[in-house]
DNA sequence: TTTTGAGTTGTTCGA
DNA sequence: GTCGAACAACTCAAA
């Protein structure tokens, strides 16, 4: 260690322990400071929610270094450069950043530095295997989840780190006087209320699926009625806790492997869109361009009913209200939503990425857009496109009683049992006994809607 | 180079 | 209700 003064910067790696970039920091210089930078880039895409769970872990991580996070907003090159510039330091810290924005940020960012004396140290990454390591035999990236799966199980990861003992590394106290404040999210937030945020309630969750729910997880998961599932995702999105913290913990049963499958979903993806940045925007499988997509004003509609959750298939709603009252969506629901935005409405998978981006709490750029295009027939999936999810067969098998349903969809709550999944097979007067309003008729009918969609993808 | 087996998560239809 | 086949045809990855 020596005299000298470094800066770790924080962007989606929110917690102390088990964060290389921190180590490295401190075991390479006698000073350290802890900065964010709220960035508008990032910012103007991000809906309240995730900006709220952000803030969240910011005071969190910040209680963590006892009042020493140094926080700035602004554009990062201009940012960073100007900080390190002020504080005297030799280095900038961070987690490398694999996303598209992140790549060209991140040299922006160290364009500036490295012209001044100093660098930027790329330790560590959001993910177990990062992106850009593992190839095919050809020397190619994957293409198919499952030999990508394979290599990522023999390839393994590191052990975690601990968080350096309190006191260890000498935290450079900010300067007053207070900063302005934090740049607030747009748009509405969740009604129902957002997860907790920080690196001890991640821990916490942790504890509590690593412990008990984990066990039935191949079955269980995809029960949304029963949401048994880790609820990790915002905090594996935010870097409350990293993939190899909670690898490192998993038994060998079933349902500990095709959890670790979820871990390894997410490694994937990120490495698609690392070798293909501009599939974040465009169709993974060129061949699918040719799709036939609705657009006019009764798309519109269409696509404000599905948003609304009013199209009139009641597992379809329930998830829709659950994004909207949450920020979250239980992922079976998220598969049942896409697939009737895409197959049922005829609409862009584009239009259906860009809404659970904004509001989604877990918006993952890899993961969410690639899932879309898995979806949409568009993406890495090899598999046939006719698979068309029906979405009252959908709710019956996997909201066997109808709990979620009326959990999310108040107006349906005299329906008793799965009979919630077909309301229009009610009696108009038992429909709507309790007051609650108006329930739509389907929006569209799936059987005709599947046939469109069976052609459309034909004549692509 | 050629061959071979396989590809997250499904639905429908008919026996 | 359960079960198996058909749904079309292609691309990927490894042998």
């Amino acid at each position: 260690m020596d005299d000298t003064t470094a800066i770790v910067w924080f962007r989606r790696d929110l917690r102390l322990a088990d964060n290389p970039a921190l180590q490295a920091a401190a075991e390479g210089h006698g000073r350290v400071i802890a900065a964010f930078v709220h960035d508008p880039a990032l910012l103007r895409p991000s809906g309240a929610n995730r900006v709220v769970f952000l803030h969240g872990c910011l005071d969190a991580l910040d209680a963590d270094l006892g009042g020493r996070l140094w926080e700035r907003e602004g554009d990062p090159q201009l940012v960073l450069p100007r900080l390190a510039e002020e504080v005297e330091a030799t280095a900038v810290y961070v987690a490398e950043d694999f996303g598209p924005y992140g790549v060209r940020r991140d040299l922006a960012v160290e364009a500036p530095l490295v012209a001044a004396g100093r660098t930027l140290e790329r330790v560590g990454s959001p993910y177990a295997v990062p992106p850009d390591t593992l190839f095919t035999g050809g020397g190619t990236p994957f293409k198919v989840f499952t030999p990508f799966s394979r290599q990522w199980r023999d390839h393994g990861w590191d052990e975690p780190i601990r968080a350096p003992a309190s006191g260890s590394v000498s935290w450079l106290a900010r300067p007053g006087p207070e900063w302005a404040g934090r740049p607030t999210g747009s748009g509405p937030e969740a009604t129902g209320g957002l997860p907790a945020a920080g690196e001890a309630e991640a821990a916490r969750l942790a504890d509590e699926f690593l412990a008990g729910h984990v066990d039935g997880y191949t079955d269980d998961r995809n029960r949304p009625d029963l949401d048994l599932t880790s609820r990790l995702s915002p905090h594996l999105k935010y870097g409350t806790v990293h993939p190899r913290q909670l690898l490192a913990r998993l038994g060998r049963g079933a349902g500990a492997h095709t959890w670790s499958g979820e871990l390894c979903w997410r490694d994937f993806y990120a490495d698609v869109l690392y070798h293909r940045p501009e599939t974040a925007r465009q169709n993974y499988s060129v061949a699918m361009n040719g799709i036939e997509w609705d657009t006019g004003a009764r798309a519109d509609d269409r696509f404000a009913a599905w948003c609304q959750g009013r199209t009139g298939y009641p597992i379809v709603d329930a998830g829709m209200r659950q994004l909207l009252a949450e920020g979250w969506m239980h992922n079976r629901v998220r598969m049942i939503t896409a697939s009737f935005l895409v197959k049922d409405l005829h609409l862009e998978w584009t239009r259906g990425a860009r809404w659970f981006m904004r509001q989604l709490v877990d918006g993952d750029l890899a993961s969410n857009n690639h899932g879309w295009q898995w979806t949409a027939g568009t993406g890495t999936d090899a598999a046939p496109f006719f698979r068309i999810f029906n979405p009252t067969a959908q709710g019956q098998r996997f909201d066997p009683h109808g709990d979620y349903v009326r959990r999310y969809v108040p107006e349906l709550r005299a329906i008793a049992g799965k009979a919630v999944h077909e309301p229009w097979k009610q009696a108009e007067a038992d429909l709507f006994s309790d007051g609650t309003g108006q329930y739509p008729s389907p929006i569209v009918d799936h059987k005709a809607e599947r046939e469109d969609a069976l052609a459309r993808y034909q004549r692509r």
